[in-house]
DNA sequence: TAGAAACTATGATATTTGTCATGTTTTGAT
DNA sequence: ATCAAAACATGACAAATATCATAGTTTCTA
């Protein structure tokens, strides 16, 4: 198995604040675990024993809602970590995670991040700024979804969807979302989605090949933002 | 000038952590600050020195949206700190705080901070606890936000506002808001949220008085939300 | 305590967004 | 390659919410 020492992810998130002997007995212990498109990877209200770390592919953290429809509260991708909150915080899980396409995912148990967390501070405090930034970018979201209309939220997302995973040579969305999963992020109903992204198509916004969409006039959408 | 030793905010935040000597250290270079109702504690964009603990009174903190409006993120009682986030992170604050009544906060530089979260680790431990709380509020919020109509999220601050800061003797509650501060908590026109608390009367739910409002059947109201 | 300013109230109307229905296209498994 | 399932598309309509206008009430200050 692949050691964590050589992992190219560890240098997207705290674990690059470890010390060589911390990494070796992380990596002792870990185990990479595989999921397919769809795969559930926790359920809202598990409490866990562990964290997870993206090596590879994209998950989404979900909520169901009464009229069970759920809301996608944040899209992780390569380097990012799963369940931090809940482990830190000792509570059970407040959010699902869903694999968005296959996903390669290393679990690292709970006693490990905490014994670390205790015994070297600079990865705590690490961690701590992490939190700290995760808990700004969802007060701006919140924000968002206040103040913004279902049109302006789906332009934003369109945008960091390409800034944040990037496009083929062809220019398309490396990550390809269904306009359902759109509507899940933005929070609005599919249809909603389906009807602004056709507009974004005939006012040339945006081209679309099935389930593919090019961005064809990014400062067009901008304008929207 | 009253010392951090005896107060008892301290026992509802992080700094019940701290040791004896600590805790002198940081009363010593602490001040006390008083504000007015509606008075600018800090703006967005600032860069803070220290941080903000309330020892009495309420704060808001608030972003000022794109139309002019402003939307309320957060209410902040009794021993619970502003601008940590900020501090922790070493960015400008992305949020107002804004004083809602005559207020009264310490005010605790940021090498403080610092310096104890290094050294102190049950003390960054539990502020780490603390972001992670808070983040989970955030996505709570941001779901509710998304999911919910404005009749139930205006329910859910009626009932929220009184289970944290309470009624008086007749049963009104202690924490006055306007309807235009209520407004800009659920996230909606003014306007709306009159008309809302105008159907609560009609239905019996609440009665006022001036701008106090009183909640007359807690059930009913919760099976709004 | 009078008067101004701020706040509350409510109607009329416009806009945004959601829901339901129905048909077409794309995708993926055999 | 074919077929069923999933996803996309669009119209018609309903519901929620915002906006504008206007008037009454409360609060605060001089």
């Amino acid at each position: 198995m692949s050691k964590c020492e050589q992992c190219i992810s560890r240098q997207l998130n705290s674990m690059k604040t470890l010390t060589t002997e911390e990494l070796r007995q992380v990596s002792a212990c870990k185990s990479t675990r595989f999921y397919k498109k769809g795969d559930v990877i926790f359920d809202e209200g598990e409490s866990l024993n562990g964290i997870f770390c993206v090596r590879s592919g994209v998950a989404k953290l979900t909520k169901l809602s009464a009229n069970g429809k759920d809301h996608t509260v944040k899209l992780l991708g390569k380097g990012e970590l799963l369940g931090q909150r809940s482990v830190i915080s000792d509570e059970r899980t407040n959010l699902s995670a869903v694999a968005i396409n296959d996903i390669e995912l290393c679990y690292v148990p709970k006693d490990q991040l905490l014994t670390h967390i205790q015994g070297n501070n600079a990865f705590s405090l690490d961690i701590l700024r992490n939190l700290a930034t995760d808990l700004r970018g969802a007060e701006d979201d919140l924000i968002n979804m206040a103040q913004k209309s279902v049109k302006q939220r789906l332009t934003e997302v369109l945008i960091y969807v390409q800034n944040t995973f990037g496009h083929d040579s062809e220019g398309y969305l490396s990550l390809v979302l269904s306009r359902e999963e759109y509507a899940s992020i933005v929070g609005t109903a599919t249809e909603s989605a389906i009807r602004i992204l056709s507009q974004f198509k005939k006012d040339g916004l945006i081209s679309t090949t099935g389930k593919q969409i090019k961005i064809e006039n990014l400062e067009g959408l901008k304008r929207i933002g």
